[in-house]
DNA sequence: TATTGTTATACTCTATAACTATA
DNA sequence: TATAGTTATAGAGTATAACAATA
């Protein structure tokens, strides 16, 4: 008995080939998936390392380790908060912005080429459906827009 | 101007959610995410190691450890090739057969709870069009059926 | 000589616990 | 005392390169 009609097992083929997608596209800019997701979550807002961290879903001493790369990288710089001295805000530097807008554009093109073969209206549905699911439920920052 | 018509956005978002889905199962049976994935692809099949890292998508050099850790937890046990002395090849244990179907229920009733608000013909309609997706595309083996 | 698998090494990501500095 | 962030430490996952054993 095949189970090509299960709900499960093709959400869970679905994340793993879209997965793929983002960290070869991540790769493609010289970054790690994590620091793909950083950036992309940067897009829109500077954070504090704690608010970056729980967005992110990680312990604050986890992303210490992550941010310093990417900063070591020149994409994210950090600036002592004006408000409180305590606070380091983490802020895409112009070349980061650069290489997040191109990541973000690489990955959509390729998701794009994933529903290529669908007819429009199929892909339509797909989409709302799907954007159903995710605005029912807890969905990390990955790919925020730059709005 | 939002996004949440954008099909790459919700593609990713869903992955997203459906990894945090697999991850919390694979956590919940003593596993890593990788390992559950390591175990699902022996549902079907015992492989040797080189057939099993292409499988998986790792090198054979990452594998050893991947498999190491598995086999000293018990799940997953290494024996010689009858045909082929170099070869080894990995199988479940008795128990991690046990743990490995729990797992897989376990994945299965969350990913179908991430989908039980939507009306019985959405749902049917969305794996339909995942599955043409998937099937259109490489995908990974990461969810077997034990057949 | 080619293939199978392991070892050595290095790097990224992650967590927990302990710490410093500021509020 | 509580919060922001870092450091120390440990372990998992990964890759590349070099190696041993077998085909």
């Amino acid at each position: 008995m095949s189970e090509k009609n299960d709900v499960a097992s093709a959400l869970v083929k679905l994340s793993f080939l879209v997965q793929s997608v983002y960290a070869e596209v991540s790769e493609a800019s010289g970054l790690t998936p994590q620091q793909a997701q950083l950036m992309c979550v940067l897009c829109n807002q500077n954070l504090g390392m704690a608010q970056l961290a729980q967005t992110l879903g990680i312990e604050k001493s986890s992303l210490t380790g992550l941010v310093d790369r990417v900063e070591k990288l020149g994409f994210v710089s950090r600036k002592v908060s004006e408000n409180d001295a305590r606070s380091s805000i983490v802020q895409l530097t112009k070349i980061g912005t650069n290489v997040v807008l191109k990541f973000r554009g690489e990955a959509t093109a390729k998701l794009n080429e994933l529903v290529a073969c669908m007819p429009k209206r199929y892909r339509d549905t797909f989409t709302d459906i799907a954007g159903r699911i995710v605005t029912e439920h807890e969905v990390p920052a990955v790919f925020n827009q730059v709005s």
